[in-house]
DNA sequence: GATCTAAGTCTGAAAAAGGAACTGACTTGA
DNA sequence: TCAAGTCAGTTCCTTTTTCAGACTTAGATC
């Protein structure tokens, strides 16, 4: 697979794939929503070489998820910050942090607690179906194709 | 980063990155939320390298994600079915094509539609607080350091 | 004018991925 | 019964990525 033009794949996972789909690109959103926005606190947080820092936060920007705004003139100096495509990226993150706490936890506990500010209350983020609100389980999930592709892949 | 030991890592989102934050990974992973099970099965309609598949099976085995279960005895043939934990994947796919579906999808539409069984109607995956039933979003969450850990890792 | 900071770039070595042929144990069909 | 096929891998070699760390640029501070 040609992962450079994967965003031209008839799969809509191997599009967000293309985009998000390695190791770091995963971290350095979770530092992007846990509001760092410049690459020496990418860099130091995360301990990713600088050049491969830099060539995921191109990435990023190339794939409309970060914009790079300048913060001072001279010298130019720049951040990153989600754009609304970046930002919701979130149900992604929260997914694999809650499977991480549920499944890959050790003894201490979790490592973070997420407070819903409009409901006040530590929650657990849960995925539900748009039209009857339910929780949603695999098993429960049928697949048909849709306009943009025949074969079962998606 | 050690990518190998990243499963003793403090944050769970490394956690789950250890696991699963990889292209091959994620695209596997997609397939057996298809009902694929199968060694060729899986090579034939990923046209991932047979060494890898091989490699990447092997891991989310080791990792309990995927459990190889034998359905010939002669000649031994097995095949790989997913876990409760692997089950518990669900979410993180749901939310990579959803994501896919919005942001990365072309004038043709999306390549496949999803049925809940239980309703009956086509549907989107909807992250909500598991307090109040609202659906999420991220600057509307605060983080807290949980007993896990005292830094900002999430 | 030496040192510091921020945001990168460059380079050579090590690790991972890709491509393709090979193996082994059985099945099928002529 | 013998050749070809199937399935689940393994082996070998090449190409691409990643890693670790030094270097650069431009203005700011001591």
């Amino acid at each position: 697979m040609k992962w450079d033009t994967l965003d031209e794949e008839q799969c809509s996972l191997s599009r967000t794939v293309a985009a998000v789909g390695d190791r770091w690109t995963l971290l350095i959103l979770r530092e992007c929503f846990l509001r760092v926005r410049r690459f020496e606190a990418f860099q130091s947080s995360l301990q990713i070489t600088r050049h491969l820092l830099s060539e995921r936060l191109k990435k990023l920007v190339r794939f409309g998820i970060l914009r790079r705004v300048p913060y001072s003139e001279a010298p130019k100096r720049y951040e990153y910050i989600l754009t609304q495509k970046g930002l919701d990226l979130y149900p992604v993150i929260m997914a694999m942090v809650h499977w991480g706490d549920t499944h890959m936890g050790d003894e201490r506990g979790r490592p973070l607690l997420h407070e819903h500010k409009s409901c006040g209350k530590l929650f657990d983020p849960v995925m539900v179906c748009s039209e009857c609100g339910e929780p949603l389980h695999a098993k429960q999930v049928h697949v048909h194709a849709g306009p943009g592709r025949k074969e079962a892949v998606g």
